[in-house]
DNA sequence: TACTGATCATTT
DNA sequence: AAATGATCAGTA
């Protein structure tokens, strides 16, 4: 008799099908689901650091590709990946998006990136320790959430304080210990990288592009929610 | 050891 | 160049 595969290949056609492929996922590694999918582990994460999150995706069906919608559109779902240690310390930031540094006249809340990216994520808490080899690494109970009125005041506020120093000219000065929960950093190839931004006095020039990112303290309350709820 | 700034691959 | 996927790694 054949064991029916784990891994889905097709794209979910529901939020608890979805839930429930991610669900089956849990408890293996990082190694097996390669090797059920045919794609070879990297030795480290050092010239592929989306490795883990793109993985994720194959399996979970996520429409492929670059494009500016979520993991999952007909879902409304964003996929992410939430790598933590083996007592569940989140171990990074997580990137939501890239920020705009130009054209944000009119921009709210409501419509903002952040807010919409974070409406409703598959979040997939992976064991992954650095000393721990990818292979070995571990994918772990998945949760989804959408934000309660106090995580979204939280977001909308650093959002507001950041976007309004950007609007003022003072990107330069954003620092990532700006924001209690979300907070603004390089999101580039490299420090030479170059986008359009403007100054105080309103003229344009070139700077260094920035993301914004949850901070891990932010993304470790949501875990521990669950952790407590299972 | 936590955190911030720097960096890597791929696709459009 | 900008968007997707993030983690690396030096230093405070």
């Amino acid at each position: 008799m054949i064991l029916l595969s784990i891994i889905y290949v097709l794209t979910p056609e529901s939020e608890q099908q979805l839930i429930q492929t991610a669900q089956r996922l849990s408890g293996i590694t990082l190694g097996d689901l390669a090797a059920q999918l045919g794609i070879a582990v990297p030795e480290n994460l050092n010239k592929e650091k989306g490795w883990i999150g793109l993985l994720l995706e194959r399996a979970l069906g996520a429409s492929a590709g670059s494009k500016p919608l979520p993991d999952f559109p007909e879902l409304g779902i964003e996929l992410k990946t939430l790598p933590i240690d083996r007592d569940a310390k989140v171990l990074e930031t997580t990137f939501v998006s890239v920020a705009p540094l130009t054209g944000m006249s009119g921009v709210t809340w409501q419509t903002s990136h952040v807010k919409n990216k974070m409406a409703k994520v598959l979040w997939v808490p992976i064991i992954s320790e650095r000393q721990l080899p990818v292979a070995e690494r571990l994918i772990c109970t998945p949760f989804l959430w959408q934000p309660n009125p106090e995580e979204e005041a939280l977001l909308q506020a650093d959002w507001q304080e950041l976007t309004d120093m950007i609007v003022l000219g003072e990107v330069e000065k954003i620092n990532g210990k700006y924001g209690e929960v979300l907070q603004l950093r390089p999101k580039a190839a490299n420090s030479k990288a170059k986008t359009k931004a403007f100054d105080k006095n309103g003229r344009p020039f070139q700077t260094l592009p920035r993301g914004f990112y949850l901070k891990t303290g932010f993304t470790q309350q949501l875990l521990n929610r669950h952790l407590r709820v299972n």
